[in-house]
DNA sequence: GCACAAAGTTCCGCTAGACGGAACAAGATT
DNA sequence: AATCTTGTTCCGTCTAGCGGAACTTTGTGC
């Protein structure tokens, strides 16, 4: 395990996490490393354009990091082909619509298109929410064997009403979409996407603040939103 | 400059340039490093969660350095501001509309929100443009006194017109937008957005083909445009 | 404005750990 | 079955990363 290339990461990542500049002792306090190492990986990310130092000696992380990451995420054949129809179907049901993607025990948000009258929202995109706290993980986990291990390990840090989930998680299986209020006073509809044969890892989500998630209405999202869902995997399955 | 940590990001960026994933071998040749280097640093990198191998041994990366990204975008204030401004753009033009900033001598796009009847467009999110050539980035140089190095430098790779752009660039100035095609058939118009009393390094544009940007539809797109970089601009100045 | 404090930078001897050639194991290809 | 090719492991060599301390610069308080 390379030392250099770990501190080097890590150096990287809590200057990413200090919101604005960071100066050379914060990191070094915050990575618990020497000045000196810091300054000399500093020097060697700063050439690598991967950091920055303005004129007062404080340190900010580029856009290089940013640039490599955004490859990533444009390759995955999920956010390829999803863009199109998050937009069709934030367009037909004009409220906020997420893709999210199943990563470790925690959903992640990749792409959110916002309501014209938006939500008071917790999550952003690139933040990260343990899966059975959203409508989206609730329906990618309701199509996965592992469900019952990912959640297990989310209660041992949260409380969950196991159980609840449980049978909730079933009922998710047979309609195709789950419910979630996560964030306070806003509803959540979810649906998975899977792509082949395979467990779901990805889906697909329509937000609004309760009161706009009645009736007909609410009738109609989840019409649009289960149908948006077919047509993707559809489309993901076409090679 | 810590060789390892050099070698480790070298390896990182080829292995997120390589649509799909990378072979040992492939990322051996490509960063022209000793094969057993290249596997001691890749599984240092899986270690740390930037690098995953599957099941035939290919290597890919993973989401992580996305996460990083978007934070860095996340926390810079031209990019939280325009969220908004953006949408309301793109819904009141009805065309794609985007969000660029200067970074070297090109233009990176750091978001689009794409019409519904979108472009064949060659840019796309984290890519890069050289300056000259677009919109956003001649609606920036227009107000940069380093404008002249920046055109220099490109002119040294590719063959631009440099007098007829410097005459371009003070109609800009004098207008307050500018214009570009690109893309074959897309016409875009941009105008530069600056924070306080700093030289702008970013821009809006609007870009549309060229047949949808005629007469009364083009002025009142321009005036959109403007009437928005003003709101932004005063949003950004304010504290 | 001076003195003190704290932050960034440089230096240098030491040695841990990265390096790379080669050998080995496991598939894939012919 | 023989032959590449690819991923992995080993190990002696020695370089390059390490960190404590000294030095310089910037900022702060009286």
């Amino acid at each position: 395990m390379d030392r250099a290339v770990s501190r080097s990461f890590a150096i990287l990542e809590a200057l990413a996490r200090s919101r604005g500049p960071a100066r050379l002792s914060d990191l070094s306090a915050a990575t618990d490393l020497q000045k000196s190492t810091v300054h000399r990986i500093l020097a060697t990310l700063s050439e690598l354009g991967y950091a920055d130092q303005d004129d007062s000696g404080r340190y900010r992380p580029t856009l290089r990091s940013w640039e490599i990451g955004i490859g990533v995420v444009a390759d995955l054949p999920i956010y390829r082909v999803a863009a199109g129809f998050l937009q069709t179907l934030h367009r037909t049901t004009g409220e906020t619509v997420s893709l999210t993607v199943l990563s470790g025990n925690d959903v992640l948000y990749l792409e959110k298109l916002t309501a014209a009258r938006p939500v008071r929202f917790l999550t952003r995109v690139g933040s990260r929410v343990p899966a059975p706290l959203t409508a989206g993980g609730k329906a990618i986990l309701s199509a996965r064997i592992d469900a019952p291990q990912i959640i297990e390990e989310v209660a041992a840090h949260r409380d969950l009403d196991v159980p609840a989930l449980m049978t909730e998680l079933e009922e998710c299986r047979q309609r195709g979409y789950a419910l979630s209020g996560y964030s306070p006073g806003v509803t959540s509809i979810g649906a998975a996407v899977a792509v082949g044969g395979a467990p779901p890892d990805a889906a697909l989500s329509v937000s609004a603040p309760r009161e706009r998630l009645a009736g007909k209405t609410r009738d109609a999202i989840i019409e649009a939103l289960l149908e948006t869902r077919a047509r993707m995997t559809e489309a993901l399955d076409r090679p």
